[in-house]
DNA sequence: AACATAAGCTAACGACTGTAAAGTGATGCG
DNA sequence: CGCATCACTTTACAGTCGTTAGCTTATGTT
């Protein structure tokens, strides 16, 4: 609408349009929080662009939406890394990645329905769970949790945290007649209880 | 494409149709697995029938969609419902209901993910909720459980349930190098985890 | 200054969508 | 037997979509 004519990108580097165009398409599903406005002709919109200059870059749709996947799946994982990072103690780091990842799926709803919703997302979500495994596997090494199977819980917990993540906020307390269900402390207790952590509350920092 | 002709419906009831558009839709999506399969003429199509014609049951698309939800939901309260009424003590209840609860899940993905998709689910979802939240709270007056609330930790339990039945199979052991991993097993361990069920393993019946 | 080319455009296609309007033909009642 | 009504149908419109073909224009090189 507000149509301020884009500037066309120097010779060499036609490539800088890539990037603005999975930009665009990554802020246009984030801001509408709906899965179907990933359209060609919507993310030309978004980018101030012609539909058909996308093809320049991107062979087609799916190859468009594929690089938002991937992205995504990278700052995921980047956000879980830098937040585990914060922590010293290998439970709280536990609940640190718990804590990032939950707030991922919180902050860009469909993106992250989209990202579960394709196919193939597991290869992409190995990263992410190694790091988890492996800061399980050091809190049952320190003697403070009583797992005996870090990646078999870590699964647990996966699929645990990606229900929170799923089942979006408003919809928690309110119908459910639940009091004071505040997340910190929500996701502290189904951490805890999964992974069997009795150690003292060291986690009890939030 | 096999044109088999339909039979119009007798005079007085023509709300026959609803009924056979509504098992239209849930058949369609059902088998195509693709919440964007939905949609007004192939709707029609699958149920042999021109797509004006669903404007007499129902007022718009939007409409219909719901009603398949709201259809969706009493068929997973009700399978819930049986699946715990199979069993007599409260714990095993309990595992029956997550198992149906998921079982739900893994065999109408589309359809639950739509459910899910849209706001205000909630609602809809607070009697199979509350069902559980009872079975629960027998559990702890059982002195069976170590929890201390019942419906928080009814939440609890239903959003790793969520998490797991979105979780598609095939990605679970595949790629994260897990070995064994049965379903049932699994399950047992989130439920028992997350509501302290500390009691003899009275659930072992698998 | 001339020119090749990169960067992006407009126009157009075929297919699909939800929905409105108007038609058809069997059915059951008076 | 006639006729109104119900249960649908065909036709049509306006809008969206992905994608292709071909054009324009600025840019960097020679």
């Amino acid at each position: 609408m507000t149509d301020t004519a884009r500037k066309r990108n120097p010779r060499g580097s036609g490539d800088l349009l890539r990037e603005e165009i999975l930009v665009a398409a990554i802020t246009l599903i984030d801001t509408t929080d709906d899965t179907n406005a990933l359209t060609l002709r919507g993310v030309a919109r978004q980018a101030s662009i012609s539909a058909p200059s996308i093809y320049s870059h991107f062979d087609n749709l799916t190859l468009l939406v594929e690089a938002v996947l991937q992205s995504s799946f990278h700052e995921l994982a980047e956000s879980v890394r830098t937040a585990m990072a914060a922590e010293q103690q290998p439970a709280a780091k536990l609940l640190a990645a718990g804590r990032a990842y939950v707030d991922f799926g919180w902050q860009h709803k469909a993106r992250y329905r989209l990202m579960f919703a394709e196919t193939g997302y597991a290869e992409n979500a190995v990263e992410t769970f190694a790091l988890v495994a492996e800061s399980l596997q050091r809190c049952i090494d320190a003697g403070i949790s009583g797992s005996t199977d870090a990646r078999a819980d870590t699964w647990i917990v996966w699929a645990a945290l990606h229900g929170v993540a799923t089942l979006d906020k408003p919809a928690r307390a309110d119908y459910l007649r639940l009091g004071a269900l505040d997340r910190p402390a929500l996701l502290e207790t189904i951490i805890r209880r999964l992974t069997l952590i009795h150690g003292p509350p060291a986690l009890a920092k939030l």
